[in-house]
DNA sequence: GGCGTTACTTGATGTCCGTCAAGTTAAGTT
DNA sequence: AACTTAACTTGACGGACATCAAGTAACGCC
């Protein structure tokens, strides 16, 4: 178990209850559960019995699922206070996805049934998770629209530059590895070394090490159409 | 103003109302507006001011996105029951899509503050529509991610299987005209006519008149891989 | 520090598919 | 029914990108 105040400080991060009083943040704590997983390690995988909201407290998580011709997938990478599994809590299923810890994570777990009670308590949390849900199915759809339109070049460059307005900074480590970064992309470790050689020789970034990137000229990459 | 019991009936279509009892659904039926809209027409356009939640009760809705770059980009294609906007609930702002109508189309529309005083009187309302945004959620995720990893002529195999399970039938009309099938699917005209000549000759499909189609072969057409 | 493994790079080659262009069919209009 | 317009088809061509293959660099482990 956590801590109580580190447990709020972890509630603290998830949007859906930012906007609490103290007093149902502290209730909410109560009913977290801590879980530690090492980089490489799973938090879950395809196949399991699910019945728990995930929320990342501290780390990367690299969410995959198996297509039928078994090519894999990356669904989403989950970052610092982004949550998962929604959909797990209003029905009893198995999980379709496998969760990878790409570095040392923190998650916070709350079980189906103290979130039923809680939304049914706190009618604040159920606004704030339809809120949440709502905007994740905006971006969603408009991700969905931009990968249908966009080539692997134009991605990787937009990758880039919201990398860098993230962390703030135009010199930083790619938080992926290519392969990852590969996956999370839709294409092959081969095309996201020779596009950022590229970039590279067009003067828009400059590359250092393994996997460290300066962004040159952001501009420019927005600017990137193949 | 519809008729109460048309109200009524529009409101049952409805997945995130369905269940409710006859009361509260009469309540819905109360708070909802009618709106008539043919073919070609507009239901709304990017940058009009969104206030309200949309449900379709009869036709065909396309929703698009355009680019920066300028080009179009089908975020989704509204059916019966389909309902959108689901944002717009809980934020005061414009539209980034627009919508248009494909057939004669009938909808019901019910604002942001009558929605969010439903939800605070009907608990109910609020888990179903919590329900609804999480399935929504993890469709739009595996669409996605499978976006990224297939190719045009799959998409549209599996396009054509759908759209045929959906109607029940192996032998129908396409419901989309093909160069807003290929804005669906994330490619040209030229492509579709291409492939569908291609699943006709390899006895997949059978082509007839301008766009009608009928499926020969669905396993065939489920291992479709380019 | 040496060694094995994994990540990454670079090259060669093929192919899917987008685009341009021209022709054909179908639909709607007066 | 003729005409106009929009949808669709077909062909030619090129470019982005996947794949295969081989080499290089970095990391982890004993």
């Amino acid at each position: 178990m956590l801590e109580h105040h580190d447990a709020i400080a972890c509630v603290k991060l998830v949007p859906i209850f930012q906007q609490l009083d103290h007093e149902t943040i502290s209730a909410v704590a109560d009913l977290v559960q801590e879980r530690h997983v090492n980089k490489g390690e799973f938090v879950f995988m395809a196949g399991e019995h699910a019945d728990s909201l995930m929320i990342m407290a501290h780390g990367q998580v690299k969410v995959t699922q198996s297509s039928a011709s078994g090519r894999e997938q990356m669904i989403r990478l989950l970052q610092t206070g982004d949550f998962d599994g929604e959909s797990v809590l209003f029905e009893d299923k198995e999980r379709q996805t496998s969760a990878e810890a790409l570095t040392d994570t923190q998650i916070c777990l709350i079980t189906r049934q103290d979130f039923q009670k809680l939304i049914k308590q706190s009618p604040a949390v159920a606004i704030n998770m339809l809120n949440a849900l709502g905007k994740r199915v905006s971006e969603l759809e408009a991700q969905a629209a931009a990968t249908l339109t966009t080539s692997v070049g134009e991605r990787l460059a937009n990758y880039l530059v919201e990398t860098g307005s993230e962390l703030d900074t135009n010199d930083f480590d790619l938080p992926l590895q290519k392969k990852d970064l590969a996956l999370y992309l839709g294409t092959s470790p081969e095309t996201i070394s020779r596009k950022l050689k590229q970039f590279s020789t067009s003067g828009l970034i400059s590359q250092r090490g393994r996997n460290h990137i300066k962004l040159n000229d952001i501009d420019g990459l927005m600017m990137v159409e193949s």
